[in-house]
DNA sequence: ACAAAAGTGTTGAGAGTACACCCATGC
DNA sequence: GCATGGGTGTACTCTCAACACTTTTGT
């Protein structure tokens, strides 16, 4: 970036004489319908706008003085009601008119939440905010459906290389469903003996002493994530 | 986003009531020197400025209605002359004091340049462009040493899993050359016969019926990229 | 003929993949 | 006792890694 003496016209336009893009953050979040089988999105309902109606992924505009991350968490909670979740960045949109009202660049993050792990609530900036399929989506506004793509293609990729995936299920699982939380990510079907290997040499969970009552056939033992585990990144692919 | 109609009093600063944060791309750009078997990297030197006189990677201002390819894509042109590179964006920071003037958010993107294939010639914004060593930088501006660190991260992973260590030769080049380049990135040592084997079993490259003449020892055959060739990401790693 | 770099195959170890049966519980 | 989901081991294949000698050219 060049200094402020050395600034062309255009340069010192971004210093407030004239307008430079807007800033802004976005954030997909994701989360199972276990029993639906589903991978589920936050999506909120857009209230007064060129775009009333249609369902877009929450977000909002970067404060002076704080940080995107900060920033999105802000504004998801702001519009959802959810919170204490871990962010990370995904990408970085910004086509001058991929919003119609004026050039604005969105910097968006996404983060896995535990099934029904929180009571969304639809905030001050949003009319409604509900879960919807990732795979069939409502329409979209501006270019949030290629934001969900790519959300959802770096999500696979995440799961293929590391043990995410318990980020999308409660604190104690089970290993069929952490086995089925993969399978509906990845749309495809594991081999239950392979899973259970590869995520036992991985060496991050751990089983409980606590078993899954009352549902059909043999309870399950319970397992959590190890506190002390590597928490990413192998670099060799674990699943499928 | 909210839309205008829905903003609090924050949102409706960003539209030019109150200043946002800055908005600014940053460039960095690899190149090898083969014969000191090092790899470099594009700098500029500050001229007026608080970091008068420190180095830094070449970005700017995004303009309005200036997508951010083309803002890093033009300046990278006006401060080192360095054109017709592929970007790839790399990360977004916006930590609010990482410029002491002012909260700046950056888009960064990185690129692959041929060894001396660029006339390095310092633009109207910059002092002077010059390369440096990736593995010995001098003193950088802004948060600049941690965005090199993170390109290098980036550039390994990248030739670790593909082939696109050419993109760091000429048009044409030989077997060794591109050992050479993935040997100087990864910092690792390379086995001749298994690095072939991988860069076949790829089928992305070609022999051309040309040798490198005037070396010592036998002319090695010169191959190049095939045109028609899968560009990216297979799912296995590759190298080493 | 010798110095220098190019080019070329094989083997053993480890990881990946496919596959089927017994176990514990609730009704 | 039977229906339901939970839990476990092995054999084969393929990929990965280690390793050394012959060939072609210039001097």
């Amino acid at each position: 970036m060049p200094s402020l003496t050395e600034m062309s016209p255009e340069d010192s336009a971004q210093f407030g004489l004239q307008r430079p893009p807007a800033l802004t953050v976005d954030v997909v979040i994701f989360s199972l319908a276990l029993p639906e089988h589903n991978l589920n999105t936050l999506l909120i309902r857009r209230a007064n706008d060129p775009f009333k109606g249609e369902w877009a992924i929450p977000g909002g505009f970067v404060n002076y003085n704080e940080s995107l991350k900060t920033a999105a968490t802000r504004e998801l909670a702001e519009e959802t009601g959810v919170r204490n979740v871990y962010l990370e960045q995904l990408y970085s949109f910004g086509n001058p008119n991929r919003d119609p009202r004026g050039h604005t660049v969105t910097v968006t993050y996404f983060a896995l939440i535990p099934a029904d792990s929180v009571q969304v609530i639809a905030g001050t900036d949003a009319a409604e905010a509900a879960w919807h399929s990732v795979y069939k989506p409502p329409p979209l506004a501006f270019d949030h459906a290629r934001i969900l793509q790519y959300a959802l293609q770096r999500l696979r990729y995440k799961l293929e290389y590391t043990v995410a995936g318990f980020k999308l299920l409660p604190a104690e699982f089970t290993l069929t469903d952490l086995q089925t939380a993969y399978e509906i990510v990845l749309a495809e079907k594991l081999d239950k003996r392979n899973f259970r290997r590869r995520l036992f040499d991985g060496d991050v969970i751990e089983q409980t002493d606590r078993r899954r009552e009352g549902g059909e056939g043999r309870p399950a033992m319970l397992y959590r994530y190890r506190a002390d585990a590597d928490p990413e990144v192998k670099a060799r692919r674990l699943f499928p």
